[in-house]
DNA sequence: CGTGGAGTTGAATACGATCAACACCGGTGG
DNA sequence: CCACCGGTGTTGATCGTATTCAACTCCACG
């Protein structure tokens, strides 16, 4: 399983034996099992997630008690609480197994490691920040200027392998809005676009 | 106008002589007056600015037409496509000037200089990528949770400077409602909240 | 003056939320 | 084998919040 992180690394930046073996030393494996919390609002994070198989959610809950689902992790995607990890803050997320997962553990230690002794690492990871911050904008505008239905067909377009891994209520809970709406919404587009099995 | 961006980065991480000597001599100075833009959608991004002085607006235009303010930019802060600047891609984005303002101009090889230059610059950039991307996750909640009133007097509390700097039915466009809407909403808090002047 | 942008207010409308009932499925245990 | 259960999704009726369209006021600025 860590050599799927060292691969991945590898595709962002270059990576000799010893950096790969620092990373090795660096992260540990666990597997957690559906249903399983990696962290709980109001604890401080102490780690940060790759997910090497499987598929995770990151929500929050709020002052009403309604999730709200921020992101879907799937394979070869990083969860991490900077904030609570960096300034030991409480969390204001949670994250669970969607399937049973194989996930890699990092502690901030490990992060700054990489961040000094891997030449390529702060720059990778900034790129990487960059690419979130910028779908954090084009997520804020969907959810600002699109209606329900094109919302869900957005979605579709984009992250269609990720739709059908997830129950039909925690997409409703992602794309903003109740499970009844995303159920009307699915039959009325069936309608007009007959229906099409794969 | 240029010493506001030296010390801006003074208090992010160490600086040198030889260092703000590179800083000096890679950013250029720009005024700008109110309604000038710095930006538009379409065109491919040719630098990035920090506002020295005054406050700009970053917005992009739907397939509705409609306008979208994604940030206020007042004193101290950066806006730049690195999308559009990194891969040379037309910009989704405007960015205009909401008053007469001091900008610094900075083109995408300055950065490459700071990042491989300035040891500190790519962390503190990391960090600063950090922030900007928490704040997009609670702008996100806000967005998706909260009722138009809600967001409004979340906005006053996190930003009250700016809503005195900008026209209405921009804040509004901010918050994700109509003009007519801001307005009523403001009465209905004025009515509850006794006036109170400043 | 007078013109246009900004903001307010009103009435009608629309979209999605809420509340509620029910169908369906998979698992569990009698 | 069947009864029961919880979780998931569907469908209907009603409600509420915000949008839309429209008219009007108020200024700032020519």
């Amino acid at each position: 399983m860590v050599e799927n992180l060292v691969t991945w690394l590898r595709e962002r930046m270059p990576l000799n034996a010893a950096e790969a073996e620092l990373v090795r030393g660096s992260v540990r494996h666990r597997r957690v099992q559906k249903g399983e919390m990696l962290q709980r609002a109001g604890e401080i994070a102490t780690h940060g997630y790759f997910v090497a198989r499987g598929l995770l959610r990151d929500y929050s809950i709020d002052e009403q008690g309604k999730e709200h689902i921020l992101r879907f992790l799937p394979e070869n995607w990083w969860i991490t609480d900077f904030a609570s990890l960096r300034d030991r803050t409480p969390s204001s997320r949670f994250v669970e197994a969607l399937e049973d997962s194989d996930v890699l553990t990092m502690d901030y230690a490990a992060h700054q490691r990489f961040m000094s002794g891997i030449p390529g690492y702060s720059a990778a990871f900034a790129t990487g920040l960059l690419r979130m911050s910028e779908a954090r904008d084009r997520r804020l505008l969907d959810t600002m200027s699109a209606t329900a239905e094109q919302r869900y067909l957005n979605f579709l377009e984009t992250y269609s392998s990720i739709a059908r891994r997830v129950p039909q209520h925690m997409l409703a809970s992602y794309l903003g809005m109740t499970p009844e709406t995303l159920s009307r919404t699915r039959a009325q587009v069936a309608k007009r676009k007959p229906a099409r099995r794969g």
